[in-house]
DNA sequence: ATCGCTATTGCGAGTAGGCCGCAATTGTCG
DNA sequence: CGACAATTGCGGCCTACTCGCAATAGCGAT
């Protein structure tokens, strides 16, 4: 195949992700158990922008109905702690939770409650402004707020 | 005297923002009683960069030992809505609350906890981008996260 | 295939931060 | 002073998690 030809790189599957999600676990000595398995499944179904833990929770429940919300939130913890998942907290209410893709930057109305991703561009300017002047870096752990139009 | 030496308008007092703000209440149908006196006095004590509502609540409980959370709360949200004070979530745990003064934007570092002003002009810069490209209005209801230096 | 070790899970209780209903109290105004 | 409605104290409730503990189940070794 000429490489001019060749396709973009594909973007993991999400069997992918899991698979890899699953070794990494094993590779820092815990263990590839189903339940996990079950979670990161449920977290790729639910794509993006994120879920949170509770809605995760019950969806998973309707297919395995024994599974616990401490469960699912031990999970979380865990491969967000390897670096596969991670939080973000919108506002008032529940954190949601996604796979790591790409580094967003959520807009959460205080109004109306919907939520929009800011352009990077924009707020990467602040933030490398801030890292230069006060040694400020910038994550997107907790939504900017405001009013939408 | 002289216009020319004419100090700079002073600051208004805590008393007379306790004053202007029980007259708000008055003038909204309210009531201007002394739990919310003694509410509005303690935050003025408290000062800048604000408190949370339980430090308020124990902070007036040394003198007046009957008072409930659940009316500092009330008090406090009654207040905000005449816009005489405002909260603002930093991060994980409770809220602040300050007298408004200047609008402010905080920086919170989520992993010592330390917060820090952020340059007003450096914030408004996103601000105004934002509301031009996509009709956002950034407001510093919740803190800007990341991590200090 | 089975054993033993220990990570993980289910269960249920606990926690922080805040909100709510209701009866008793207390400003306000006539 | 009296009536009325706003406010307060009390206590319980709520959401979003977090934790301790005993039972379960991966995983490497046999």
């Amino acid at each position: 195949m000429d490489p001019v030809d060749r396709p973009p790189p594909a973007p993991r599957t999400g069997s992918q992700v899991i698979e890899l999600a699953l070794e990494a676990v094993r590779r820092e000595g815990g263990r590839s158990t189903t339940t996990r398995r079950i979670v990161l499944e449920a977290l790729v179904d639910a794509g993006e922008p994120g879920v949170t833990a509770e809605d995760l929770a019950d969806h998973i429940r309707e297919q395995h109905p024994t599974f616990t919300s401490s469960t699912i939130y031990r999970c979380l913890e865990r491969f967000e702690e390897l670096g596969v998942i991670s939080h973000a907290h919108m506002g008032h209410g529940p954190a949601v939770w996604r796979l790591i893709d790409q580094p967003r930057w959520y807009l959460v109305c205080t109004s109306c409650g919907k939520s929009m991703d800011a352009d990077p561009t924009l707020v990467e300017r602040l933030s490398s402004q801030l890292l230069r002047t006060v040694g400020f870096r910038l994550d997107g752990h907790f939504a900017l707020t405001g009013r939408c139009a």
